[in-house]
DNA sequence: ACAGTTTAAATCACGGCTTGAATTAAGGCG
DNA sequence: CGCCTTAATTCAAGCCGTGATTTAAACTGT
């Protein structure tokens, strides 16, 4: 089938109003000029466009720039009160709903932490529900301004035509039609999607990853992943699955990793991973805080600083073939351990990783640091709903008539 | 910046046009009323957009189906003849050119043997204006109806936005201007390729890829390569050099490779290192002949057997790699050691590769042997111009007024 | 041979959209 | 206040796709 994305007249007038409305929303606040010489639009498309979408509500004036002797400009933005957008965080440990604004500001939040580690689907659905509930009130807001939900999880998540289905093994997730269990609780639109996809959005929304094109979002935790984003959009692969980057091999035949495989980087980097190997491990402890303490200890004790140097050189392996394979102009470190061990091992991993990428695109990709903690879960869920919304030009879709999750879009 | 694609009513008839072409070039003859079931257009626009394709000489009738009591319906094709396009292979040993009409029907080809490995630029550039020269005296036909020239070259290829760069170090090129030199001999539009990309390019097309949207050609010959096609598009990266899965990492310290790393990919099973390895190598024996002979003997020689063995793990391993990076639903195997090792290793390799990748990915990807040789580099560069041709709706640039090859542009 | 029915394709009126040119708006300066 | 400069708005024109209508081309029955 041929990729039908624009046919008609009204089209034209959706695509301009997503460009104009995601160039201020990214750089803004800025004058219709700019957003004419930035876009290419014309003058009058400009005036056009923008007095519509200031009739809608959506812009509104920014402030007025100084004049050296000719018109001063107008200054735009998007109007953060517009509207607003919920992002749920479904983790192992507990779920947390946030809602925001259209800057993304936090204007509610709550938490509920779960003792058996989420298996009980009902029981999430449930507090997911409450979460929505909860936060609307306590920010006294209508739920008819809520544009959409998105919710991280812990998982694979396939988009169908009329559902998504989540299957998240650590949570013991198997088939899980999660979109047409929390269409019961709620009427809004739904973007369901992987929880570190959302991290990684929104790294690239306003972390480490911001500006870039084509990156790679390396996670982490107790398991490792990546969110690959080609050419601005995600890389999503035949089933959404791509970017388990914890599962490469890094040595046929080696370590036995959690998955079943043998020889997977997780199995080399992965704090579990770590602390399993490490006989110094503190008893008792919680991972992060073993973790630390085992970065702690590497200063002084040289069965830690091998440990730390053996992960760095899997960890510099591991960033070379993704620069090798994805080309990407940026690598972002993130997850927990990612940002625990990270300021301490970045030296060696980009030395490991200047080993073994090829030069060429080795050159050209930066290795950094993440900026945003495992919270940005819930923020990184709200953008897949702000997502849609500017992808569409500012047309909400209606909240009633809908029976299934939304197909996922991201930036 | 915007991504700026479509915005005025022109766009919106050469997006129709494009999508048109492009379903009867690859699914065709078809009829009107079949285009715009297909299509999403209507009968108005069909008629109107065809109407013109007609007018303009690029699609004609096909022949009529048969009625059952209401109006025959009229097939419709493009129009095989109303252009030509020509490929270039520029290879270590040889510099092949072909000419073919729109139906990629190869109508003259001319191939020259290099001595030098190709290390002389001028020698190369010369050899492909004259074979242009050449295959269109050949051919009989007038040079103005050739749309392009597609050329794949064995190295990375900078699209800069004026000109291509190549980087070959297999034939000792380093950023060579290849665009600009081969502008010298040709006012046709220019599109350069990697080599293994426009062989992708063509198994995608007509070879074992074709109809997938997310798909790996993965190449073995004496290096290790991958063209990764994305929803119907190839992968590029940020500097147009994803895919060197032949570098990746398969054993962190592990054998040297000829790029320089540890453990790569292509140090286990691109047939220059089999053939290292190999202690039963005959001497003075092509590459090729060699590796015939050590997949013979391992029928009824155990050291042969058990190099082979290995190389089928490293490459199930390899192939895992792919389908949890990038979650394609098919995995192509090819390049002319792989097709020749592919019929003794398929199985094995399937084997391993469903040991290493995850479940879920692995259980949508099928692996399948190539069903194109080299010969296939020639027509995949073909591909190029003629993509492009596709993509503006057959609106072909005109030969003067440009300084530079092309930015190339995929199916 | 003709009328009626069916299916395919062409034509037409209409509305929507962007563009470039012309006009209006809002400063600064003498 | 007039002139110049710069920003924004308005207007006429052209292009495009759509849905409704008309025309075209087959088949069947009388």
């Amino acid at each position: 089938m041929p990729d039908r994305t624009q046919r008609t007249v009204r089209d034209l007038r959706r695509g301009n109003r997503s460009a104009l409305l995601r160039h201020l929303y990214f750089e803004g606040p800025l004058s219709r000029l700019e957003l004419g010489r930035d876009t290419g639009l014309s003058a009058g498309s400009v005036s056009n466009v923008v007095g519509e979408l200031i009739a809608d509500g959506l812009v509104e004036r920014a402030g007025v720039a100084d004049s050296d002797g000719g018109r001063p400009r107008i200054l735009l933005k998007v109007a953060a009160g517009y509207g607003h957008l919920v992002g749920v965080d479904v983790g192992e440990t507990r779920v947390r709903v946030g809602l925001f604004d259209l800057d993304l500001t936090e204007l509610a939040v709550t938490e509920h932490l779960l003792s058996d580690g989420g298996r009980d689907v009902d029981h999430v659905v449930r507090l997911v529900a409450d979460g929505l509930r909860s936060v609307t009130a306590d920010a006294g807001i209508e739920p008819a301004t809520v544009l959409g939900v998105g919710v991280g999880v812990p998982g694979i998540v396939e988009q169908g035509w009329d559902s998504a289905v989540v299957h998240a093994q650590t949570i013991g997730w198997d088939a899980v039609p999660l979109g047409r269990l929390l269409r019961a609780g709620t009427r809004l639109p739904l973007y369901i999607e992987n929880g570190a996809k959302t991290l990684g959005q929104a790294e690239m929304w306003f972390g480490a990853g911001r500006g870039a094109r084509d990156a790679v979002i390396a996670l982490i935790g107790s398991g490792v992943g990546a969110c690959v984003v080609a050419d601005g959009k995600p890389y999503r692969g035949a089933t959404s699955s791509a970017g388990e980057w914890g599962h490469t091999t890094m040595r046929v035949g080696g370590r036995r990793c959690r998955c079943g495989a043998r020889g997977c980087l997780e199995a080399y980097v992965g704090a579990a991973s770590l602390l399993q190997r490490w006989r110094g491990a503190p008893a008792g402890m919680g991972e992060e805080a073993a973790l630390a303490a085992l970065s702690e200890r590497a200063g002084h004790d040289q069965e830690a600083a091998a440990l730390l140097d053996e992960t760095a050189e899997y960890l510099g392996a591991g960033i070379a073939d993704l620069v090798n394979l994805f080309n990407p102009e940026r690598i972002v470190l993130g997850g927990w351990a990612g940002l625990l061990l990270g300021p301490r091992l970045l030296p060696a991993v980009r030395t490991a990783a200047a080993e073994y990428a090829l030069r060429q695109p080795g050159r050209h990709a930066s290795i950094e640091l993440g900026q945003l903690g495992t919270d940005a879960v819930t923020v990184g869920a709200a953008t897949l709903p702000l997502a849609h919304f500017l992808d569409s030009g500012g047309r909400a879709p209606s909240a009633a008539g809908n029976s299934a999750a939304r197909t996922v879009r991201w930036a």
